[in-house]
DNA sequence: GAGCTAATAAGACTAAAGTGGAATAGATTC
DNA sequence: GAATCTATTCCACTTTAGTCTTATTAGCTC
């Protein structure tokens, strides 16, 4: 029995997949969730996960993000992405952040079974086409993932909000809370970031592709 | 008789490239520049130029920059960029900002001669394995490329040391001016490229991979 | 020489950013 | 139930950022 987790917000993809994932391995068991946070409920359920199948676009995930919590949280859960995108610099930083495989969300279902197949028997899986130019990016700085990953909910907010170029006024009132509290997280962002202006988080945030989760994709 | 520029900071490469050059193609004369003032001096004593091949990572030049002054005060010249890495969204900027080629630095010497007689004729050149990468590449935004063309070279200095994260009067320390002075520069920098604040500098200029030249490729 | 722009810089001012406590509420621990 | 911890909230205060005005110097154009 092989026990699956799909997390995308798409419902439509997620059915589509599921079935053609049943009809291509045997035994397979699947839950789904929408959201980051209904994916790190499932996760605490869910006991003997033999893989998470994680989109990167979805609400509360700004990209790499999700993944990062998601590591944090439960570090012996197997995660392989699976993306819209076929960016070799992002495919690069969620290796790094200890994906097991990225998968495009074109990949015909074979390739789906296929590249499952792979990781569940301990390899890391990438497309062809990308796995020389994963070769040639630089590494990313781990330890910058590990503090963003101690950023609570509300500041990852700001640290988003920031990455916009909004005025701490601005961010305020998105927030629905006053100018003296998205300072006081502010402050409390650089500490865990260890920097000392809104500059170098903005940098951070940029290098990462922080972002409050959009309904597109 | 074709009329080349090889524009590197790269002695060793230059030479190299360019006697690889006079053996692949017919009557061509060469010209070489080691940096950004160095090119932009040798483009206005050459007439009847055919091809510029341009390094980013030039001193002076910090990736886009170079190419973006060189569009900007020779819009006939016809430029081919040659670069040691092969970052398909650079790629897609390189050519939205005017290029008509890219040449990975690791092309054998046919391959060079190729792009270079597709690019006389009229083509536009890519790498085999980057062409459909670019494809998928979201269209940048042309005007702000052309605001950052309107920089001084000093302001543009000072952007760069806004994307490092830098204080106003560390900026001041760096360039021998005063802290007012930065300020002056900051505030021209922003009618410029039409924003408000520093956040929204440093995000253009992360986009556009500002930097100051470096010695390094 | 008159007119233009880039670069420099000072003073004075307004707005925004950032730091140090400190209070509250919820969850956990003992 | 008391103690502890953390996330969130906010005020008071200092520092930095940014604008406006004015002014000097140098180079370039016509």
């Amino acid at each position: 029995m092989i026990s699956l987790i799909i997390a995308d917000d798409h419902p439509l993809f997620r059915s589509a997949l599921s079935s053609a994932l049943r009809a291509e391995i045997q035994g397979v068991e699947i839950a789904e969730s929408q959201d980051l946070d209904s994916t790190l409920q499932c996760l605490e359920k869910t006991d003997d996960l033999d893989l998470l199948l994680l989109d990167l676009n979805m609400p509360g995930s700004g990209e790499l993000y999700g993944l990062i919590r998601i590591r944090k949280d439960f570090p012996d859960v197997p995660v392989a992405i699976i993306s819209g995108s076929e960016d070799s610099a992002m495919v690069a930083k969620v290796i790094d952040a200890g994906a097991l495989g990225f998968i495009p969300k074109t990949s015909e279902p074979v390739t789906y079974a296929q590249a499952i197949n792979a990781i569940l028997a301990g390899d890391i899986w990438l497309p062809e086409n990308l796995k020389q130019a994963v070769e040639s990016q630089p590494k990313p700085d781990l330890s910058v993932q590990n503090k963003v990953a101690e950023l609570t909910p509300q500041q990852y907010k700001v640290l988003c909000y920031l990455h916009e170029g909004l005025l701490n006024k601005q961010i305020a009132f998105e927030l629905s809370i006053s100018e003296a509290t998205v300072k006081a997280h502010i402050t409390a962002i650089f500490r865990k970031l260890e920097i000392n202006n809104r500059t170098q988080a903005v940098l951070i945030a940029s290098d990462l592709k922080l972002q409050i989760g959009r309904i597109d994709s």
